[in-house]
DNA sequence: AGCACGCCGACT
DNA sequence: GTCGGCGTGCTC
């Protein structure tokens, strides 16, 4: 008897292979499961996706021979995907329009690939074995749970949790920080595991630099009751036999709990019952390469596909969750109300968010760095034996150099933008395509001596910083210590967590760096943080700079008091050239949702995100003009859709196409960048018009093309 | 994307 | 005479 199944293979992107091949075998197969088949002169992991009932219609190649159907080599012994995997990872393609073959694979561990049947075997009986006396600490430990998770909760935790114990969701937990959300997380991962004795926890974070305080945290709750071997965690950072291992393990069911990256949403769990989306704002959460998904909104769909319930949380969650967590009223829209809200507005041990202090520096000189009041504010915290933390979102010392005499600035000559001074190794670095050289002891263009730097980043604020605070003492006597995170200290293994420990320990007095330091971490003694120049995302072209600008305030604010014994005391301080912007009037308040009501007004009226979908298609060329002529000849012949695809004159006129602009870095390591923005007010039309004029783009062939692609929900237009 | 096949230049 | 440069084309 011979059977015939679609089988899922890593096909390239855009070849005419979709990413579905069929096969013969004598076996019988089960959907989901792992087979190794032939692929032209080589052999390649695949997954079962549908037996067909009969045998398939003949194929044939370009040159009209017919194709022969090769068999299945054999099947690897590792226990099938779910149908619910299978269907993720399918509405994933569909969607973000990528091929089934590439979203699968990318979404299976990278090692699974390269193994044989046998040795699958050995790291499965491996791996059993390990779990065994596990089984026998659970029967002790089932007396120390009560004891374990009676901790006391505020009592917007316990409505929250009581909540989440009887409805449905998705729930959005908006709590601010040092609210106790995590807690949150834990009482309802307990209670699903509880509730049913295979019960599995996926819980996800933006960053890896975020998996190892929550990992301790998950560790110290779950594992007493569960086993060492019931949490693992699942992100980028990870070796690949270390990212097999998790995955094999929350495959077969030992991994109770698995926390993880974006990546994590597509880990295979057979009995996924929460998914937790921490800081779900959080733009990392969207990939921005391969297939673009973001994995805040699968994590709702898979939730909705396995019943499993998802809690998204944040203290200035995405406009978009808002919006769907915003009760709905008579005559809204559909999209409201989707989505339960729960509030926690207080911090434990009733602390209080710092009081928000901004600093006109239109009355201040010219070119000041750090104003006099918040050099004092600093100052007096030294004394007081407290920390500070300032923040600016630019690395190296000055953005630019700059010639007075002729003018010349420190461009890069592969990208369209400046390359960044470094004073430490006296360099000249381009941060898009890696350029480094020498800076140049005169300017290269004209010979002049005297050159000059142009704005500040974080190298030189630590210099301007030391100098400002050189007559300060600690209450020790000793003199002030400054510390600065930011990629390029923190570009060695282990030199954050190394740095952090420093800030822990009351090592450093003030903590200067990039974004990086803004979220999630929490320390204790830092009663003072300032934004040394956030202005630039005030007029930013991008719909979501405000809310991001916003965000990140709200969460280096966040950073402040979290010791609730300094939290009245504790101060955000913002130096600004506009102190009257609504967004920093809805800071000082922090009235997050003032501010998202306002935001969500405007993106209303222009029918952006929620109101409004969008997909943006991005060209790279040799020229800028064969990226646009791509772009545009892709245009031009969507609107022949209409008469060519039956049901499309109705579908034609919903959708907007705008015109190929360059995008704003234009040329990156020499590749020439173009984007087309799509939109529609109807989600599913726009859908039905992305994956018809897939094919259209496929065949538009232009000479200079290096690639295109397609983002569905883009983040940034 | 891989990986073969294939057709021209500098070496043991 | 071979090794190897990377152009073109195919993979159920």
């Amino acid at each position: 008897m011979i059977y015939w199944y679609s089988v899922i293979v890593q096909t390239p992107a855009h070849s005419p292979l979709a990413g579905l091949l069929t096969y013969q075998s004598e076996q019988r197969l089960e959907v989901g499961s792992f087979v190794r088949v032939p692929l032209g002169s080589r052999e390649l992991m695949g997954v079962v996706w549908q037996k067909l009932d009969s045998a398939p219609e003949p194929m044939f190649s370009a040159q009209g021979k017919e194709v022969e159907l090769k068999a299945i080599t054999a099947g690897l012994g590792i226990q099938a995907v779910s149908t619910a995997w299978l269907k993720l990872v399918s509405f994933t393609a569909n969607y973000y329009q990528r091929s089934l073959g590439e979203v699968a694979l990318a979404a299976l561990p990278p090692q699974l690939r390269t193994l044989d049947t046998l040795q699958v075997e050995r790291r499965l009986k491996r791996q059993t074995e390990r779990t065994k006396p596990v089984a026998a600490t659970l029967q002790n430990s089932v007396n120390d749970e009560i004891a374990i998770n009676s901790i006391a909760l505020q009592a917007e935790q316990t409505l929250a949790t009581a909540k989440i114990s009887t409805e449905n969701g998705p729930f959005l937990l908006f709590g601010a920080t040092g609210s106790g959300k995590t807690e949150v997380y834990l009482q309802a991962a307990l209670e699903a595991l509880q509730t049913d004795p295979t019960a599995q926890v996926l819980m996800m974070v933006p960053e890896i630099n975020l998996t190892p305080q929550l990992e301790d945290r998950v560790r110290e709750r779950i594992c007493p009751l569960y086993g060492d071997a019931a949490v693992v965690s699942l992100h980028s950072g990870m070796t690949n036999p270390q990212r097999l291992k998790s995955w094999l393990s929350a495959h077969m069911g030992t991994a109770r709990v698995v926390l993880g990256t974006r990546m994590a949403i597509f880990a295979s769990m057979p009995h996924l019952k929460l998914i937790v989306v921490d800081e779900e704002h959080d733009p990392s959460y969207k990939s921005q390469e391969g297939a673009r998904y973001s994995a805040r909104d699968l994590a709702v769909y898979r939730g909705k596909l396995e019943h499993a319930k998802v809690i998204l949380g944040s203290a200035t969650p995405s406009f978009e969750s808002w919006h769907h967590s915003t009760p709905a009223a008579d005559g809204d829209s559909a999209s409201k109300g989707r989505y339960v809200r729960l509030t926690m507005a207080e911090r434990i041990g009733g602390g209080v968010l710092p009081k928000v202090i901004t600093v006109n520096m239109e009355h201040q000189p010219k070119k000041t760095v750090i104003s006099p009041p918040l050099l004092n504010a600093i100052a007096e915290r030294i004394a007081h034996g407290e920390q500070a933390m300032l923040f600016l979102n630019r690395r190296g010392f000055a953005p630019v150099l700059h010639c007075g005499d002729c003018g010349w600035k420190s461009e890069c000559p592969h990208c369209s933008a400046y390359r960044v001074f470094h004073k430490i190794d006296r360099t000249l670095r381009c941060h898009h395509c890696g350029f480094t050289q020498r800076v140049p002891r005169a300017c290269p263009a004209c010979g002049n001596l005297d050159i000059t730097t142009i704005g500040r980043g974080t190298e030189q604020l630590e210099e301007n910083l030391a100098d400002l605070l050189a007559h300060v003492k600690r209450p020790d006597g000793a003199p002030v210590r400054i510390s600065r995170i930011d990629a390029d200290t923190t570009k060695l293994k282990g030199a954050l967590q190394q740095q952090l420990a420093q800030v822990h320990s009351g090592e450093v007095d003030v903590l200067v760096g990039t974004q990086m330091i803004a979220k999630g971490h929490d320390f204790r003694n830092i009663t003072l943080v300032a934004a040394i120049n956030p202005d630039g995302a005030l007029f930013s072209s991008d719909f979501r700079a405000p809310e991001r600008l916003f965000s990140l305030l709200m969460q280096a604010a966040g950073r402040a008091g979290r010791d609730a014994s300094q939290g009245a005391a504790s101060e955000m301080w913002v130096q600004t050239h506009h102190p009257q912007h609504p967004l920093y009037l809805a800071l000082k308040q922090h009235d997050y949702a003032g501010f998202a009501a306002q935001q969500l007004k405007e993106r209303e009226v222009a029918m952006m995100s929620p109101f409004g979908y969008s997909a943006l298609v991005r060209a790279e060329a040799r020229t800028q003009e064969a990226a646009q002529a791509f772009l545009t000849a892709a245009s031009e012949s969507a609107a022949d859709l209409a008469d060519s695809v039956p049901g499309f004159e109705h579908i034609i006129p919903l959708i907007t196409l705008y015109p190929a602009v360059p995008m704003t870095i234009q040329r990156i390591a020499n590749v020439e960048r173009a984007q087309m923005l799509v939109e529609s007010h109807s989600r599913k039309a726009l859908q039905q018009f992305l994956s018809q004029w897939q094919s259209i783009l496929q065949a538009t062939k232009q000479k200079g093309m290096i690639r295109w692609a397609v983002d569905v929900d883009p983040l940034a237009i």
